[in-house]
DNA sequence: TTCATTTATTGAACTTGTTCAATGTTTTGA
DNA sequence: TCAAAACATTGAACAAGTTCAATAAATGAA
């Protein structure tokens, strides 16, 4: 049930098996059902989630009530409200699952524990929140310097798979356009095939 | 010359007089004139630095000539390009002294040394990592939910002292927008007062 | 299977932002 | 202090992206 969240951990750093077992333990199994939400505005983030199976989105509604995507998860990823998480204030954002999905929650309890008895947690946490952050920092260039058109082609390119699973709402909702322009920028690149 | 770094780091986290004593003596100052680079493009960066004195902005050039500004970095803030320096690849940003500035840097084997032998360390980079982390987020939520006019307006509230020192230049390329456009946005502000 | 709901496409009119070129203003360095 | 360079403003033509409304296609639940 933890194999893929050892992975992953082991692909950040180096734990002794005693370590990895103490740390996997704090994390409760959780199904959430398509369309079912883990977290909704308002409320406070009380957990950090790994994915193991299905399909996440995280996002927020504007004031003119349009939902802009921060990102989606699916197996293997991780998943939480930093924000409201950290400093315990109301979040932004709705986390929903997309399809029938599994997830292992750590409570902010459990997690300080894991950080003030598992020295090495600190520094999984911290490269992890470093992975992040560098892959933040180059979509807000892409953000800001690419096209409407080049960002699509580059998220297909990157995310292959998430494309199979995803519908061209949320992949509009992602990219910051509405639909109705992403249809006509599939119309064109597919015209020029 | 430390004592900036010191109230930074204790608002982050809790140390003793000798660990800080201990990590402040692994920085060195430097002085960058205004308009010198700190780093260019191609350089694999060695340093997270600290500023002391001045305004810095980290920026990249696209495939089109044009600037995009990644944030802008003065007194009490920290720079460095995180991709480059953490995973030792070319940097594809540039980081420019807009003033005469001063920065306290620390180099890698200095961090790492830092990492391994002061473990609180680990913690305060985990906790600024998480905070930028956040800021991160809130931007990229706001480049794709504001019109060019509200993300101006915003800006001017939330970096009263920025706006100050820079140029509309040097805001509308942290925008995303085209400082004449930026021009137009002004004019009208400016006649609705 | 079927019918309701969600998703996708399209066109026309509109808004936001860009580009280019010209002109005026401010800063700066020798 | 003064000429050169950098910065700021403006208008006109254009391009990128939105909005709205209509229709078609796909999906899903009973």
């Amino acid at each position: 049930m933890t194999e893929l969240l050892t992975q992953n951990i082991l692909n950040h750093i180096t734990l002794s098996k005693k370590e990895l077992e103490s740390f996997c333990s704090l994390f409760n199994q959780k199904e959430v059902r398509k369309k079912h939400f883990l977290m909704q505005e308002g409320e406070i983030c009380k957990f950090e989630g790994f994915v193991t199976k299905g399909l996440f989105r995280v996002y927020h509604i504007d004031s003119n009530g349009f939902e802009q995507v921060l990102y989606f998860a699916q197996e293997n990823w991780w998943i939480t409200d930093i924000d409201s998480f950290t400093n315990e204030t109301p979040s932004q954002l709705y986390i929903q699952a997309l399809e029938d999905s599994e997830v292992l929650l750590i409570s902010k309890k459990d997690k300080e524990f894991a950080y003030n008895n598992i020295p090495k947690i600190e520094k999984l946490f911290r490269v992890m929140t470093q992975k992040t952050h560098i892959a933040l920092q180059r979509r807000i260039i892409d953000n800001l310097s690419k096209t409407a058109d080049r960002r699509y082609i580059d998220f297909i390119e990157k995310y292959p798979n998430l494309f199979q699973r995803l519908t061209n709402l949320q992949i509009a909702a992602y990219l910051g356009i509405s639909h109705e322009f992403l249809s006509k920028i599939r119309r064109k690149i597919a015209s020029k095939k």
